[in-house]
DNA sequence: ATTCGCAAAGTTTTT
DNA sequence: CTTTGCGAAT
C-alpha cells in the first residue's frame, strides 16, 4: 500500500526494519503510534503470521486506539495487542498451576488487595506500631515491582517498618494464594518468575511471539523489563518505542534505565530517532524544549517542526483559583460563542484531581459542556463492587474478600460475631471462608439461627452457580433478584439508592455489550478480568463535543488544539512530595513537558496568587519551572497587576470578590464576560514582567525582609511552623541561612533567608 | 443489627 | 475541606 509514501524517512526506517532489536526514540507528536501500527501492518504483509506478533502497551486506551488503526491498515488480521497486565493475566490463566493458583483466580483491585492485606495481618497477629497498612502495602508493591519475592525480602537493617513488612509480606502472599487471588503487581511478578523458573515454557513463548513491540518503553518497571527480555531471547525481534523525556511513572516503579540502556541490553540495536514534530507550533515546541533541557539525566534530543510559529504561549497570573477558573471558562465560552472553536478543542490539565473543582463550577456557570476524566470511579462504587463481588465469588469460591463483601449485603442477619466464628474455623483448618460457611452446621460456636442464615446464603450461591455458564447479563439478572440487591434498592425511598440502581443498570449494559462480543466459553472469567483491569480513562470519548478536564498523567498520548495548564505553582507542580529529591524533580519536569507538548496551537499556563489548600487560603509561589521557560516565546498576562491589596488584607478582599460575583448586577452572559475581561487585563508582551521577574514576585508576596536583618537569638515567625528563635546563622548574601528552633513543634529547621517566609516576630503587630 | 454521629485522617499520579 | 472509618446508641 501507499502509506509508506506518506511517512518521513525516519518513520519509514522504523516501519520497515524487520529483524533484530529496534529502539525508536520518539519525541512528542512525532507520529509514534502511526509508526507502531504501520510496523505491525508491514510485518504481516512481509509474511509474518499475525499470531506471532505481540504488541504491548501501557494503557487500554492506547491498545484500543492501536487496534483500531491496525484494523484499518490490514483488515481482519488479529495480532495480540493489549496492556502488559492483560497479557500477563491471560498467560497466567493458562499456566496458573505453575505458581500455585487455579485458572479461575481473581484479580484484586487496590482496595480488595488492601482488605486481603488486612486479613493477613490480623491472621498473622502482626501489630501495627509506627506504621499503617498503606505503608506496608506500598513497600510490598515496591518489592513486587523489583521482583523481590516474599522469601527473598530482606528489610533494611534498623528499619522497624521493614521488619513488619518482612512478616506481613509472606502472610499477605499466603492469604492471596489461599483465596486464589492476585493483585495487580502479582500479574507481572508471577509471569516474570514463571519465565525464570520454567525454561521450556519461556522458550515456547519466546518462539510463539517472534515479533514483540513495546510501546511507552520508558514506563516499564523491572518486572516488565524482565518479562520482555525473557520473551525476546531466542528471537530478539524486539521493537521498543518511547521517549525518556516522557517517563512519568517513576513512582510506580518505572525505571528510566530500561530505555536508556536498551542499546547495551541487546546486541546490534538499530536506533531510530523521530524528532520531527507534526503536532505543535514552533513556539510551543521551543517552550517545551527549553524546559526539558534543564533535566540532567536524559538523552539530548533535537525537536523541530515545520508547523508555523503560532501564537505566544500565555503565562497568566490570576488573583485566586476562582478567578483562574472563571477566566479560563470565560475564554472558552467566548471562543465557542464566536464559533472560533468547538468545546472538544479544549483541554484543561492539572496536577491533582482535587484541583478540578473550581473549574467544574466555572464551566457549569458558563454553560460550557465538559467531561472530566478520573481514574476509576465507576467500578469503585459500592453497589457495582458489591455486584461484581458476587460474580467473583461465583467464579472463584475461594475468594475470601469477595465473600466478606457479599455475605451480608444486603443484610441477611449474618453479623460480626458469626463472621468471627467463621473466620476462626477457616483459619483453624486452613480453608477458605466459603468452605467454612458450607460447614456452618458443624461449627459449635454458632447459634442455630446464625447457622441457618449462613446455610441459606450458601444455598443461594450454589443455586446461582448453576447459571455461571450463561451469558453474563443473564447471570447478573439472576444474581440481582436472588440476592435481593435489586429489591432493596427499588424499595428504598432514598434518591441515592435509585442512582445506585441506575449504576447497576449500567453494569448490565456493559455485560450485554460484553456478551455480544464474547460468545464463547469462560466468559465470566474474562468479564471479571476486563472489569478489574479497566479504568475510566479508557473510555474517554473523543467524539463527544466537550471540553476535557484531566490530570497531566492522564493526558499522555493525547493532543488538543488548545491546552490550559493550571496551578503551575510551587508545591503543586512540582509537587511538594517531589521537591526534596532531584530525580523526582526531573520527573515533575517531564510531567510538565508532557502537558505542554499536548498542545497543537495554543497553550496557556496559569497560576493563582492565592489558592485554597486544605481548607485554608494560602499565598502561592510560582513554580520554579516557569523561570526555565524562554521569555521570547511567552506572553505574560496578569489579571490584577495594579491591585496590590491581595497581599496583606486579602481576606476581606476575597470575600468582596465573592460578593460581587454573586450579585445580580453583574450578570454573566458569555460575551459580556469575555469582552469585559480580556482587553482590560491583557498586557502587551513588551515590558512588564519577564519570566525571571515573575520569580521576584514571590519576594513581593511576603514583603521582603533583607537577610541582613536577622540576628542570632532573634524571635521569628514562620507561616507554617509558627514562632521560633534563631539559633545559628550561616552564609552571606543570597546564601545566608538561618537555623531556627521552633519550641512548639519540637524541631529545628534551616532556611535560606532569601527564599523563606521567615520574618522577625516584632513585625507582626505592624 | 442498623443507624447515626462524630472523630480522625489524609489528600499524586494508575494497571 | 472532604472523605473515610469507627464507635456509640437505639
Amino acid at each position: 500500500m501507499d502509506y509508506l509514501d506518506t511517512l518521513s524517512e525516519a518513520q519509514r526506517e522504523a516501519v520497515t526494519h524487520r529483524d533484530g532489536p529496534l529502539l525508536v526514540l520518539a519525541g512528542p507528536g512525532s507520529g509514534k503510534t502511526r509508526v507502531v501500527t504501520c510496523r505491525i501492518a508491514e510485518l504481516i504483509k512481509s509474511g509474518v503470521s499475525p499470531r506471532q506478533v505481540l504488541a504491548l502497551t501501557f494503557t487500554n486506551k492506547a491498545a484500543d486506539e492501536m487496534r483500531a488503526r491496525v484494523e484499518q491498515l490490514v483488515p481482519g488480521e488479529s495480532v495480540w495487542l493489549g496492556t502488559f497486565h492483560r497479557f500477563c493475566a491471560r498467560t497466567l490463566r493458562q499456566n496458573a498451576s505453575l505458581v500455585g493458583l487455579a485458572e479461575n483466580y481473581t484479580i484484586y483491585d487496590t482496595s480488595d488487595a488492601r482488605k486481603a492485606l488486612d486479613q493477613a495481618v490480623q491472621a498473622a497477629e502482626i501489630t501495627l506500631t509506627h506504621t499503617t497498612l498503606d505503608q506496608i502495602a506500598h513497600q510490598i508493591s515496591d518489592a513486587k515491582n523489583a521482583l523481590v519475592t516474599p522469601e527473598r525480602f530482606e528489610p533494611r537493617r534498623s528499619s522497624p517498618v521493614g521488619a513488619i513488612v518482612a512478616k506481613a509480606y509472606p502472610a499477605y502472599q499466603k492469604q492471596l494464594l489461599t483465596s486464589n487471588a492476585v493483585d495487580f503487581d502479582d500479574l507481572l511478578l508471577h509471569i516474570a518468575v514463571m519465565l525464570q523458573e520454567n525454561p521450556e515454557l519461556r522458550a515456547s513463548l519466546d518462539e510463539r511471539y517472534r515479533y514483540i513491540l513495546v510501546d511507552e518503553y520508558q514506563d516499564t518497571n523491572f518486572a516488565q523489563y524482565c518479562i520482555v527480555r525473557a520473551l525476546a531471547q531466542d528471537y530478539p525481534n524486539l521493537a521498543v518505542t518511547g521517549d525518556p523525556d516522557q517517563s512519568i511513572y517513576g513512582w510506580r516503579g518505572a525505571n528510566l534505565k530500561n530505555i536508556l540502556s536498551f542499546e547495551h541490553d541487546y546486541d546490534q540495536v538499530r536506533v531510530v530517532r523521530l524528532e520531527e514534530n507534526y503536532r505543535s507550533t514552533k513556539r510551543i515546541l521551543r517552550v517545551a524544549g527549553a524546559l526539558i533541557e534543564n533535566n540532567k539525566r536524559r538523552k539530548a534530543k533535537r525537536l523541530f517542526t515545520d508547523n508555523e510559529d503560532g501564537s505566544r504561549v500565555v503565562l497568566a497570573t490570576y488573583a485566586t483559583q476562582r478567578e483562574e477558573a472563571e477566566g479560563i471558562a470565560a475564554r472558552i465560552a467566548d471562543d465557542i460563542q464566536s464559533e472560533r472553536r468547538r468545546p472538544r478543542d479544549f483541554a484543561i490539565f492539572y496536577r491533582t484531581n482535587a484541583l478540578s473543582r473550581a473549574l467544574e463550577f466555572a464551566l457549569r456557570d458558563q454553560g460550557v459542556p465538559y467531561q472530566m476524566i478520573r481514574g476509576l470511579e465507576f467500578f469503585q462504587r459500592k453497589e457495582v463492587k458489591d455486584t461484581l463481588a458476587y460474580l467473583q465469588l461465583l467464579n472463584n469460591p475461594r475468594d475470601d474478600v469477595a465473600l466478606l463483601r457479599v455475605i451480608n449485603t444486603p443484610t441477611r442477619g449474618i453479623g460480626k460475631t458469626t463472621l468471627t466464628h467463621l473466620t476462626n474455623h477457616a483459619r483453624r483448618y486452613g480453608v477458605p471462608l466459603f468452605e467454612a460457611a458450607r460447614e456452618s452446621g458443624l461449627i459449635e460456636a454458632l447459634s442455630k439461627r446464625a447457622a441457618v442464615a449462613v446455610a441459606k446464603f450458601v444455598a443461594m450461591i450454589d443455586h446461582l452457580g448453576a447459571h455461571v455458564h450463561e451469558p453474563v447479563e443473564e447471570l447478573l439478572g439472576h444474581l440481582l433478584s436472588e440476592s435481593n440487591i435489586r429489591e432493596v434498592y427499588e424499595k428504598s425511598e432514598d434518591d441515592a439508592d435509585h442512582e445506585r440502581l441506575a449504576n447497576i443498570e449500567e453494569l448490565l449494559t456493559a455485560a450485554r455489550q460484553f456478551d455480544e462480543v464474547h460468545a464463547g466459553d469462560n466468559t465470566l472469567e474474562e468479564f471479571l478480568e476486563q472489569a478489574a483491569l479497566y479504568s475510566d480513562t479508557d473510555d474517554w470519548e473523543t467524539e463527544q463535543d466537550k471540553v476535557t478536564l484531566m490530570t497531566m498523567h492522564a493526558a499522555k498520548g493525547l493532543e488538543f488544539p488548545v491546552v490550559f495548564l493550571i496551578a503551575v505553582e510551587d508545591g503543586l507542580l512540582p509537587h511538594q512530595r517531589s521537591m526534596d529529591d532531584p530525580a523526582q524533580m526531573e520527573e515533575e519536569r517531564r510531567l510538565m513537558f508532557v502537558a505542554i507538548t499536548r498542545a497543537q496551537q495554543q497553550l496557556q499556563l496559569s497560576r493563582a496568587r492565592k489558592r485554597e489548600f486544605r481548607g485554608q487560603r494560602r499565598t502561592t509561589i510560582p513554580s520554579g519551572f516557569l523561570m526555565e521557560l524562554p521569555r521570547d516565546e511567552m506572553e505574560l498576562v496578569d489579571s490584577a497587576p495594579d491591585f496590590p491589596s491581595w497581599q496583606e488584607d486579602s481576606n476581606e478582599w476575597d470575600d468582596d470578590s465573592a460578593f460581587f460575583e454573586d450579585s445580580p448586577a453583574e450578570e454573566s452572559s458569555v460575551d459580556v464576560r469575555g469582552e469585559s475581561r480580556s482587553p482590560a487585563t491583557r498586557h502587551a508582551t513588551a515590558g512588564l514582567m519577564t519570566a525571571a521577574a515573575l520569580g521576584q514576585d514571590q519576594a513581593t508576596a511576603t514583603p521582603p525582609v533583607s537577610p541582613e536583618k536577622f540576628k542570632h537569638g532573634m524571635m521569628v515567625e514562620h507561616p507554617e511552623y509558627g514562632s521560633g528563635t534563631i539559633i545559628a546563622l550561616g552564609g552571606t548574601a543570597d546564601l545566608r541561612s538561618a537555623t531556627v528552633d521552633f519550641p512548639a513543634m519540637g524541631m529545628e529547621k534551616k532556611f535560606m533567608l532569601k527564599y523563606s517566609n521567615l520574618r522577625p516576630a516584632s513585625e507582626e503587630s505592624a
